[in-house]
DNA sequence: CCCGTAATCTGGACATTGTCCAGTATTGGA
DNA sequence: TCCAATACTGGACAATGTCCAGATTACGGG
């Protein structure tokens, strides 16, 4: 529980990404390993806990760097900055939810690399499929049961596509 | 082509779905309509174009409302400021390039609501999958065959998982 | 057709998240 | 141990949104 415990581990692991080995760098490696799903400043605030103080730009700097190396994953769920996770290249997904923001993993639902098959790839050259999965958690249930902001099925008829499609409802219907 | 002509069918659509219609929201929803993917941004700047002048925030307020009213779509590219679009409710997903950060719609893979269907639903209550690709679009390709961040696949492990796992190897080769 | 109220819009301040830059400190090899 | 390359610091700046109070507009009822 030292501050200085064990850092060899993560020494050879930055030595052999060819990395400079820094006490920032330490520091923040062990943040995101400790509380997955962090920002950017949650980070920063556990390494001020540990080692004292650090820049912002060390941390996003630092961030990027292990983002490229692969060493960390960032995610970035709409409407909330971006996270960074330990998981690497096991093409897991997330499930947020909408009302408090929290996050989890979640399996891919399809299998290995499932979601990297698009029907119609218009010429790019996909190397990755990210999939977040939106919801409201068992706490948040439990608080609101039916939240006042979904309106009954009846009012988005399934058959809603463009506004342009629905142009035509709203002229028969009115 | 002029600024006031054929709002009757949107007028009905937004009365349709208990909105005020005003000046503001009918130019938003038709530079919504006529830019997909744009960014609030673009948006307001195109119905400034047409109608003289629009405050930010009855940009944004008009936009969330009709997000709220499922009649435009937003997506929320990392990296990127929220997108909006016309196509709502037909589980489409978005193709992003990582180098110009042009956005493409792109068909399901899997079929109707596919990505729906998680493995371990955590108790969340899910009522969105949301997936984005990321690539390179041809033009990026054409113009860098080969980009210099890209390490070899050699340098990358499939293998990788958790930095803790990654650990062990670093012990191991070192 | 006019009025009043509720809803909307405006414009400025503020918050968050992130980047840029110049100068200083640290790392790691010679 | 020393040096050059790399990394870190701290302040300024940028982009994207949100908050708020007051002015304006929409629209249902008289």
């Amino acid at each position: 529980m030292t501050n200085t415990t064990d850092d060899s581990d993560l020494v050879l692991l930055l030595r052999r990404h060819r990395v400079q080995v820094t006490a920032q760098r330490l520091a923040i490696m062990r943040a995101v390993s400790s509380r997955p799903h962090a920002t950017a400043d949650e980070l920063a605030d556990d390494v001020r806990a540990v080692i004292g103080s650090i820049s912002r730009q060390a941390v996003y700097d630092t961030l990027g760097l292990l983002v490229d190396k692969h060493l960390v994953r960032r995610i970035q769920p709409p409407g909330s900055a971006a996270r960074f996770e330990d998981r690497v290249d096991d093409n897991h997904h997330h499930l947020i939810c909408r009302t408090c923001g929290s996050t989890v993993d979640i399996d891919c639902a399809v299998g290995a690399v499932p979601c990297l098959t698009a029907h119609d790839d218009h010429g790019f050259e996909i190397d990755e499929a990210e999939v977040v999965y939106w919801g409201r958690c068992p706490a948040c249930r439990a608080a609101t049961p039916e939240p006042a902001s979904q309106r009954p099925a009846s009012e988005r008829p399934a058959s809603e596509r463009h506004m342009s499609e629905r142009l035509a409802h709203a002229k028969e219907q009115q």
